[in-house]
DNA sequence: CTGGTAACCAAACAAGTGCTTGGTAGGCTA
DNA sequence: TAGCCTACCAAGCACTTGTTTGGTTACCAG
């Protein structure tokens, strides 16, 4: 049952319960109902972790810290602006791709987790979103790529909501790539909001 | 307490819930918090209700007639092509500025609810929703106003979350206006799947 | 053979869940 | 005055929840 060989039971019982946080929900799945998927009885799985709360803690900081990492080297590339631009969307659909439950967590469960003490860095994690996405619109208007007449602020809105909320709906290994995913909402995206 | 002099307790209390589910999801609002907020015990609500799921079912069973009335009058009207599009995304965020809790609750727990016999209604709405789109858009490509180089499957789903998702951000009474919005997201959508 | 360790079981706990039951208070109508 | 109706309370029930505790099994290094 494990995905590598390599994988350790911990790291297993974690890919597992990303799975059904995903699927159902954090506050929706029961840890009987990881347990039972994990084929071990509920109160087994506290000898691998504290508690609920710190699985779906050690999943998110992971994947963020990943996610930030690949935006940090597009910001600090020395691309044009349109290609950090174009690079920042095909990373949102490939992570979409290749860590769909790490990002549908995050879409669904934020809001909620974030009401407790100990996940306040998922509100700083959504400023540093918000951030990157403002330099990089910034960049390009200052570059006269991308038109000046819109609010900038409703810009980046449609653009995150857009490129994360496909988690809903792309299926990896089904007919559409995260490639061509991207070619098509760059072709709508760039017509839309660069001049000429 | 009451919105309107005239409001019913069954339709204030209505409100209520839907203000809560909207918020915290339907599963995660309890009838103690419904209660609790109308200033009630949690079990003279069944005075008024058969169960928690009859009422999410009575909010959105409301809605979504409303709404996709709506969607009707657009297509039905003798406006061109492109129009026809406009108004369809501006009855999207007018929905969300008049009825952003029925709005969040059919975004976030039509999954959920979707596994019962009860709501399979839900799963229904949202391929009459894609046929609406789809019925636009194609209407757009013979009209000659619509490119046609692109996936038009594709274009349904980044416009349906974008419009939709918005309910997450978008504060009525804030700001920024639906026609605000709709305009920008107009901008960016029409330059970018239009061609001339 | 010994000791230690990782992984797990079996059973229980307190708190919270949706919902039920029998009753009560106040107002309206005949 | 009597009967009925709307709205609610008070108390509880059966079930589910996350978590705890003490014990068991298999394996591996010395």
């Amino acid at each position: 049952m494990p995905e590598t060989a390599a994988e350790s039971r911990r790291e297993e019982l974690l890919r597992i319960a990303a799975g059904l946080f995903a699927e159902k929900g954090f506050k929706n799945t029961t840890v009987r109902d990881i347990a039972d998927a994990a084929g071990i009885l509920s109160g087994s799985l506290y000898h691998h972790f504290d508690s609920k709360e710190s699985m779906v803690d050690e999943i998110l900081v992971r994947f963020q810290t990943e996610l930030f990492g690949r935006y940090d080297e597009i910001l600090a590339s020395d691309l044009d602006a349109r290609t950090k631009i174009e690079q920042a969307v095909r990373l949102s659909f490939e992570t979409i791709d290749r860590r769909g439950p790490e990002v549908a967590i995050f879409q669904n469960d934020a809001g909620y987790l974030g009401n407790f003490d100990r996940f306040a860095y998922l509100a700083d994690r959504n400023a540093q979103s918000r951030q990157v996405w403002m330099t990089l619109l910034t960049e390009g208007i200052e570059a006269g790529v991308v038109r000046k007449d819109l609010d900038i602020q409703l810009v980046y809105r449609f653009i995150r909501d857009t490129v994360w909320v496909a988690v809903r709906w792309y299926r990896p290994g089904g007919d559409l790539t995260p490639d061509h995913v991207a070619d098509q909402y760059l072709a709508i995206l760039l017509e839309g909001i660069t001049h000429g």
